[in-house]
DNA sequence: TTGTAGGCGTTATCAC
DNA sequence: GTGATAACGCCTACAA
């Protein structure tokens, strides 16, 4: 079925239904209402690769996401979820791509071949060999996370540094003095990874600023990482009263340690968090953290794309999110037993 | 970039560009070689939306999810890893896209647009318009689940209804006389949801078989919502000393009623199921269940759809996948306190 | 072994 | 208000 069949059948010419269908040109109402007819009893819609190919463009925009082995943490679904979303309103499709060594020739026929008008990077790293090629093809794209000099670029972001400052200031006001901070993989920070970097500086800083004594554990994304991550803080450091988590993968993990060990949240050990809101009300008692606004986030990185598609000349922007901290039932003065 | 380019700095034709590119004609090795320089020198690579015009294909799939606002399972969140990586090895994109009534004009844009050379369709109804829209259009498609008339499709299942019967039967083996069946949502077997109505009839017969009595319980995809319909089964029915499970968004909720309610598993209420590895291992005990294959399903859903698209003509297959239940820690005897 | 040319289905320019 | 036609970039049948 193509536009051809549908002017035959309707007794005009392709180009009369072309401006039918676009209204980029006048075509009286009986001619649009008898192409209509013939259209809507055809299920007739342009083939998307003939516009593409005449247009130049393909109406739809690549998401590269982490390599799906290594699972997708809860944040990153819903970010996923509402890139779709937003994508859709949109009237744009999305084409789904693995980022990954294995997957260096699909990343690679998406740019180059054209396949989309526009990229959405996630899981960017402080120096990303992804951005550079996609600066060399020319092709749009927003950066989830800012690499180490994301000058020129599009990007949107948590601020997870002044995120786990304030937490710390949060647990400093309450009079905690040791504390803890569980971040992302020791392979994942190795690697570059933004958010881990971040974090460890903010804390780092926020420790320093108020006069507290930090230390830092890495921890894979998942329960039982987070299971043997508190054990080792307790072993290690039994004077730690307070943790700042940027894990929430593994937060069931740090319920169970803590149990075990027979520490009441937050009666004798606090937690605080930056955490998709689904886990820090999933955790008992209800996470004190600032929740990750991922579906926002989705909605603006599609909402930069799609402006930075539209005029390629525009200057870059970037937005910097740092959303609130709820406070729910995880955190506590510090427990005096060891002070005086 | 295009080919004409390539042509012109290798100083050959267009058409001993295409031929390099494909194999299909001998190209000295010299001319070869020279072509093969200009174009790493310039990344060129064919323009998709050019050569999905000529061959009449897209080198592309369609992966319709569930509304990702009613969050992914995870074992749907596998699912659509391993497809992913199956279309990856098989040098295929993969067009995500959004189900539901809000989403119908992508999915039309997908099929009438030729978008995709075929779907793969997650989460089938027992009637399900989508099916139909496809065949209508002659789009090749695999669906994930089977409708009530699954002739003439192609499709890929797990055996709900006879997976169940064995969870059943094992309890039975043990002693339990009283048991339950935690079923997904009663929105969902509503809807004519497969896997639930599949169950369903399993349990039922099941029960009827093995002269047990049964309870059914639909339950939300979510922690809450298993913590509530625990609470429920044990206020309502004291007497059942056991539970089959279909829901495993709902594990963790499990876990909080028993816990609460003081009963140990599997010395005092048993545990089975059919769930994704990962959840069945996550949860404490680990739980005796019929691991979903959601990788294989995947890989397999890939792999048939492949092989339609190849040949159109090809009689339809299916598959019919049924797991073995992996024997772990959460069923034993029936405590037999209320015996005798 | 290589070159020429037509057509895939659209959109948009030009002509009426 | 509408029709004819060129072009988007590629693949491939035909010609040399």
């Amino acid at each position: 079925m193509n536009i051809g069949e549908i002017a035959k059948r309707a007794g005009v010419s392709r180009s009369t239904v072309s401006y039918a269908l676009s209204g980029k040109r006048h075509v009286s109402p009986e001619t649009k209402a008898r192409i209509q007819q013939v259209i809507d009893e055809l299920d007739y819609r342009p083939n998307a690769a003939a516009r593409a190919l005449k247009e130049g463009r393909t109406r739809t925009i690549g998401l590269v996401i982490p390599p799906p082995v290594r699972r997708l943490t809860y944040m990153q679904l819903e970010f996923v979820a509402s890139v779709l979303e937003a994508a859709s309103q949109a009237d744009l499709d999305v084409l789904l791509s693995p980022s990954g060594d294995t997957h260096a020739p699909a990343f690679s026929r998406l740019i180059d071949g054209r396949r989309v008008d526009g990229v959405i990077l996630m899981e960017i790293r402080l120096q990303d060999p992804r951005v550079d090629q996609l600066r060399k093809a020319g092709m749009p794209f927003v950066t989830i996370g800012h690499t180490a000099h994301p000058e020129g670029v599009w990007w949107v972001d948590v601020d997870y540094q002044g995120l786990v400052g304030r937490c710390v200031k949060h647990l400093a006001d309450l009079g905690h003095r040791d504390v803890a901070l569980i971040n992302r993989s020791a392979e994942m920070l190795a690697d570059g990874y933004g958010p881990g970097l971040r974090a460890q500086q903010g804390f780092a800083q926020a420790v320093a600023q108020y006069g507290l004594t930090g230390f830092e554990y890495p921890c894979a994304d998942d329960a039982p990482a987070g299971d043997a991550c508190v054990e080792r803080i307790l072993n290690e450091h039994p004077e730690v009263t307070a943790a700042v988590t940027v894990n929430e993968s593994a937060l069931p993990g740090f319920q169970r340690a803590l149990q075990r060990a027979g520490l009441r949240v937050p009666a004798d050990f606090s937690l605080i968090g930056v955490a998709a809101q689904h886990w820090a009300e999933e955790f008992q008692p209800p996470l004190t953290s600032a929740d990750v606004p991922a579906v926002q986030m989705g909605a603006e990185a599609v909402q930069l794309l799609t402006e930075y598609i539209a005029d390629r000349a525009a200057a870059p922007k970037h937005l910097l999110l740092s959303p609130p901290i709820s406070l729910r039932d995880s955190v506590s003065r510090a427990r005096t037993l060891e002070r005086d």
